[in-house]
RNA sequence: GGCGCCAUAGAACAGUGGUUAGUUCGGGGGGCUCUCAAUCCCCAGACAGGGGUUCAAUUCCCCUUGGCGCUACCA
C-alpha cells in the first residue's frame, strides 16, 4: 500500500471564500475522503498589504458551512504546526539560507527602475519581463559592500545553467512537458524578508508531507514548473500534481466578481443550501460514470475519482444552480427547513411578526408552499407577498368577478364557522360554500382568488387565506360586495344619466 | 507579443474507429391543476474548419481558427 494521502487547501485571505477556490476546496476534499487521506488546511497570508482577519474568518466560515471539514490546519492545529505562513517565516528562512549557501539563489540588487529599464528593450519573441540575471555573478566583494550600504535587495532562484525540461504526469492531463527556458530568476524572498508565494508554498507542501497538489490550471503553466525545480533543488520528494480546469462566467472569462455573487457567503444569504452548491460545484469538471446528478456528499465521496475530472473549462450556470438547490430542497423535511429559514424570516418585519403570532400554523403553509420554493429567500417572500395582496387595489379585474357576488358573499358570511385557521380546515370550507351553491372548479377558485388577491396566479388559495388572516379577508370580500352591489345594483340617484 | 491548456446542442456532462451520437439544465408544446409551481409526456438543438492515417473517422495525428490561462517584490 502507498503511504496515507495528503492534500491541502490553502488560500489567502484576500478576498471571501469564492467559488473557484471553493470548488478546489471540495475537490481536495472528495479526493483525500474518498482515498482516506488527510485534508490540511493552511492560510497563505504573505501578502500583508491585502490579507485581512476578516477574510480569513470568512473563508474558515464558508469551509465549515459547505461541510468541507479539515483534518490538520488553521484554528485545529495539528502535527506541522504552524499553518499560517506569517508564522513559518524561521521555516522559509532556514531553506532560503541552504539555498544561498549552495549557490542555487543569489542576492539581487536590482532597483526596480533597473529592471524596468531591462524589461523595455527585451528583445522580441523573449518571454517579457523577464529577468536579465544582472546580479547573478556579482563577486563576493561586490556583494558584501552592498549588503554594508544597505542595499536593498531580493533574493533570487538561480536557474539551472543548462535549459532541462521539466516533466509533470498530471493525474488529469497526463504527461506535460515544459522547458525551464521558458522561466527566469525568480524572486524567492522580497526585499522587506517575506517569502514569495513560489518559494513559501513549496516548502509548505513540503515540509508539511503533501502527496497530491490539486489546484486550478492557472497554476499549471507558471508556478508548477518553478516549484519543481525548488523540490529537486531542495532534495525534497516532488508530490503528484492534478491541475482542475478554471471555471468561468456566462461571458466565458474567468469567474470572478465582474459576474456577480461570486462568494460562498453570497450564496449563504440567497438561500442556497450548502449541500445544493457543493453538488454543482463537484459536476462543474466531474462526472460519475453513471447519468445521476444529485447527489449528497457521502455519495460524491464513494464516486469521486480524479480520472473522471474533465480538461476543459466549464461555464458556471446560476439556473442550474437553481436546480439543484431545488432538489436538495425536496430532500430535506420540513422542520429542518424551518429552522433554517429563522435567519431569512428576521429582515422583514411583517414576515416576521407573522412568524412570531403563528408559531402552530407556521409548519402546514411551509408543507404547502415548499414545492414551490427554490431558495429558502423564496419563503418569507411569499409570506410578504400575500400580506401586500391586502394593499392591492380593486380596479382590476372587476368584470371577472362581477357576477359572483352571491359567491362572495356566502364565503363572507360563514367564514367565522371555521373552527381553525389552518389550510385544511379553510380547504374544506372553501369546498363546502361551493357545494351549497353548487359551484365548483374554477368558477368556484377564480373568483375568489381574484377577489382575495387581485391576481389571477399564486400559490394554492387556502395557503394565502391563512397567512393573510382573517381580517384581512373580510376587509378584502366587503369591499369586493360593496363594489359589485353599487355597479350592478345601484340605488336610486346614483344611478347615471337616466 | 511569447508560452501553455482546451474544443460534442445555449449551458454542464456521457460516448464510440462502423451508434437513430445519450443524459441533465435551459427553450418550445401538451396532459394534470382554480391559477402558478411541482409532476408526467412530446419536440427542436451538437461532434469548430481543413488536411491526413484508415475499408471506415465525431473518435487517432497535423494545421488553422476560436476560447481561456500564464507572462508581478499577488497568491
Amino acid at each position: 500500500m502507498n503511504k496515507k494521502i495528503r492534500v491541502r487547501f490553502p488560500p489567502s485571505p484576500t478576498g471571501n471564500l469564492h467559488i473557484g477556490n471553493a470548488r478546489t476546496a471540495l475537490f481536495n476534499y472528495l479526493f483525500c475522503r474518498h482515498h482516506e487521506g488527510t485534508f490540511v488546511f493552511r492560510i497563505e497570508d504573505t501578502d500583508f498589504a491585502r490579507s485581512t482577519e476578516a477574510f480569513m474568518q470568512n473563508e474558515i466560515d464558508a469551509m465549515n458551512w459547505l461541510q468541507i471539514h479539515w483534518d490538520e490546519g488553521i484554528q485545529r492545529g495539528g502535527e506541522y504546526a504552524p499553518y499560517k505562513q506569517s508564522e513559518r517565516l524561521p521555516i522559509y528562512r532556514q531553506y532560503i539560507d541552504q539555498l544561498l549557501k549552495e549557490g542555487k539563489a543569489y542576492r539581487c540588487f536590482c532597483s526596480s527602475e533597473q529592471i524596468e529599464q531591462d524589461r523595455n528593450e527585451t528583445v522580441e519573441g523573449a518571454m517579457v519581463g523577464k529577468y536579465s540575471g544582472r546580479c547573478r555573478h556579482l563577486s563576493r566583494q561586490e556583494t558584501e559592500s552592498n549588503l554594508e550600504r544597505q542595499v536593498p535587495f531580493v533574493i533570487r532562484y538561480q536557474l539551472p545553467e543548462n535549459t532541462q525540461d521539466i516533466v509533470i504526469q498530471d493525474l488529469i492531463r497526463g504527461k506535460m512537458v515544459f522547458t525551464s527556458s521558458n522561466l527566469d530568476d525568480f524572486i524567492l524572498v522580497r526585499s522587506d524578508g517575506i517569502p514569495t508565494y513560489n518559494f513559501a508554498v513549496t516548502i509548505d507542501d513540503a515540509t508539511m508531507n503533501i502527496t497530491h497538489v490539486i489546484r486550478g490550471e492557472d497554476h499549471l503553466f507558471g508556478n508548477t514548473p518553478r516549484q519543481i525545480l525548488l523540490y529537486r533543488d531542495l532534495g525534497f520528494e516532488i508530490p503528484a500534481f492534478a491541475h482542475l480546469p478554471m471555471i468561468l462566467g456566462s461571458d466565458k472569462t474567468k469567474l470572478s466578481k465582474r459576474h456577480g455573487a461570486f462568494a460562498v457567503t453570497d450564496y449563504k444569504e440567497m438561500g442556497f443550501l450548502p449541500d445544493a452548491i457543493v453538488n454543482y460545484m463537484a459536476l462543474l469538471g466531474w462526472s460519475p460514470k453513471s447519468n445521476e446528478e444529485v447527489f449528497s456528499m457521502e455519495e460524491m465521496i464513494e464516486r469521486f475519482d480524479l480520472s473522471h475530472v474533465n480538461v476543459s473549462p466549464a461555464v458556471f450556470d446560476f439556473e442550474k444552480l437553481k436546480w439543484f438547490n431545488q432538489q436538495h430542497m425536496k430532500r430535506k423535511s420540513t422542520a429542518y427547513l424551518i429552522e433554517l429559514e429563522a435567519p431569512f424570516m428576521k429582515d422583514r418585519a411583517n414576515v416576521k411578526k407573522w412568524a412570531e403570532e403563528h408559531q402552530d400554523s407556521i409548519e402546514g403553509v411551509f408543507e404547502s408552499l415548499r414545492k414551490h420554493l427554490v431558495t429558502l429567500q423564496d419563503f418569507p417572500e411569499y409570506i410578504e407577498q400575500f400580506h401586500q395582496y391586502e394593499h392591492l387595489g380593486f380596479k382590476e379585474h372587476r368584470e371577472e368577478i362581477m357576477d359572483s357576488l352571491p359567491l362572495l358573499e356566502a364565503f363572507l358570511a360563514g367564514l367565522d364557522t371555521v373552527p381553525n385557521w389552518n389550510t385544511e380546515e379553510i380547504s374544506h370550507y372553501i369546498q363546502s360554500t361551493g357545494q351549497e351553491l353548487q359551484i365548483k372548479g374554477k368558477n368556484l377558485y377564480h373568483p375568489l382568488r381574484i377577489a382575495i388577491t387581485n391576481e389571477e396566479q399564486g400559490p394554492d388559495l387556502p395557503v394565502i387565506i391563512v397567512v393573510m388572516g382573517k381580517q384581512a379577508v373580510k376587509n378584502r370580500l366587503h369591499r369586493w360586495c360593496e363594489i359589485i352591489r353599487s355597479t350592478k345594483y345601484p340605488a336610486e340617484g346614483e344611478k347615471d344619466g337616466n
